[in-house]
DNA sequence: CCGCTATTCCTTGCATACAAGAACACTACG
DNA sequence: CGTAGTGTTCTTGTATGCAAGGAATAGCGG
């Protein structure tokens, strides 16, 4: 039995309390409600048993974060991402975690990197065995764990954001079933977990982006714009 | 006279219509209220004449942004952020900022580059001259130009944000007076458009990042975290 | 004089009533 | 048959009333 946890969820995203909002970003990222389709206030308030008024507050939030679209006096929708955006997104993600990863590299010894360093190990484990779902959780941790290594706070409020936004198309922990893909990924794993060990904030920086880059290929289908 | 801009600004934030919410960040960015103040829904909703609805939402966004903090049935204050947090987003800068002149190098000839070189010969200019406030403005619309001219949407929003909570300290814009800075940082504006119009997408970024860092450096005092 | 307690006042959080605008259907007219 | 006009009904936007909780203060007991 433990007491109150010392060191929180190195391998996930930050807590958000805010239930009601989590709620309803659920539903729409949970393919609910799809693209185009009518998300009425007073509904969603009958659903959840609140009333307009803090349905309202989370559906101003969830337009900012690009999920959904409030048109005024009108009627508030389920937003169709274009690819172009997604294509940002990705371009965005490579960024950060390219950043994630150059001050990680920086930091030295840290709970997160001794975190990572199981986690290569279990996803080469899991690629080995062929255990799919198991490899894409992983992933999913491992890049989690490399933000939050960060150790910039800023950073991962932003990282948090992007997800969210990228989330919504369920393209993300969705690990492409390609043995070729997972094998490959898996080494750009463990050339990452290197470059930070051997503190070359510069090679991890560009091992980490050309491993995001390469995965966004694969789910984009092989463009990138510009 | 002119009919619809066609080329809206090229040097400038982006518009955001929401007025009210404007006008209070306004307020704390201002330095009408100080770190600590309480800042109440009822007086804001007088002072604007409008009900303690909207100006909620308002504060609720202000405080996702950072500015304020929310005191669940205490009251809302103004924050006051630490350096730690000034230092975490200005590594975000940095790699929001590098990543843009990145992206922007692989564009080619395009409206916004026209506008940078104009905007470094200008810069230049009015560093020769000791020309300080105009160069402190010039240097703000050669960053935003450069953010835009990135040509992704979503990094503009991320960045847009970012500088939302930068602004707050007011250490932005307030372009050191040091005649030696203004003048490597003139030319380390040349040097990264030199590097987009090369097409350099590689150098372009780090000197981007060279730039965001030694401006940081000399805004904060020398010091860096990790 | 000090410590404790209860009360009062302050804040935000939520629910609801009302206002305003937009879309749609229906009707009347050309 | 098509079209312009109008009225209804939906939506969100705003204002306000009430509830709940925290903080400070005044009063009381030691």
């Amino acid at each position: 039995m433990q007491g109150i946890a010392e060191v929180s969820n190195l391998g996930a995203p930050p807590p958000s309390d805010d239930s009601l909002l989590a709620r309803i970003r659920e539903l729409v990222l949970g393919g609910t409600y799809s693209p185009g389709e009518p998300l009425s206030e007073i509904f969603l308030a009958q659903q959840f048993d609140v009333s307009r008024t803090p349905v309202r507050e989370a559906l101003k939030q969830l337009e900012r974060e690009g999920l959904i679209e409030i048109r005024p006096k009108v009627g508030t929708y389920v937003r169709e991402p274009t690819k172009r955006e997604i294509v940002e997104l990705f371009q965005l993600k490579e960024g950060l975690e390219g950043l994630a990863a150059g001050l990680m590299a920086r930091r030295g010894r840290t709970p997160s990197l001794e975190f990572l360093e199981k986690n290569v190990k279990a996803s080469e484990a899991a690629a080995a065995a062929r255990d799919s779902e198991r490899y894409a959780q992983l992933v999913h941790e491992f890049h989690w764990a490399l933000v939050n290594g960060s150790d910039n706070t800023k950073l991962v409020e932003h990282y948090k954001l992007l997800m969210n936004q990228l989330a919504f198309h369920r393209l993300v922990l969705k690990t492409v079933e390609n043995p070729l893909r997972i094998s490959a990924s898996s080494g750009e794993h463990r050339l990452v977990l290197q470059m930070i060990q051997d503190k070359d904030h510069f090679g991890a920086e560009a091992a980490m982006r050309n491993h995001v880059y390469a995965s966004a290929r694969e789910l984009l289908g092989g463009h990138r714009d510009a």
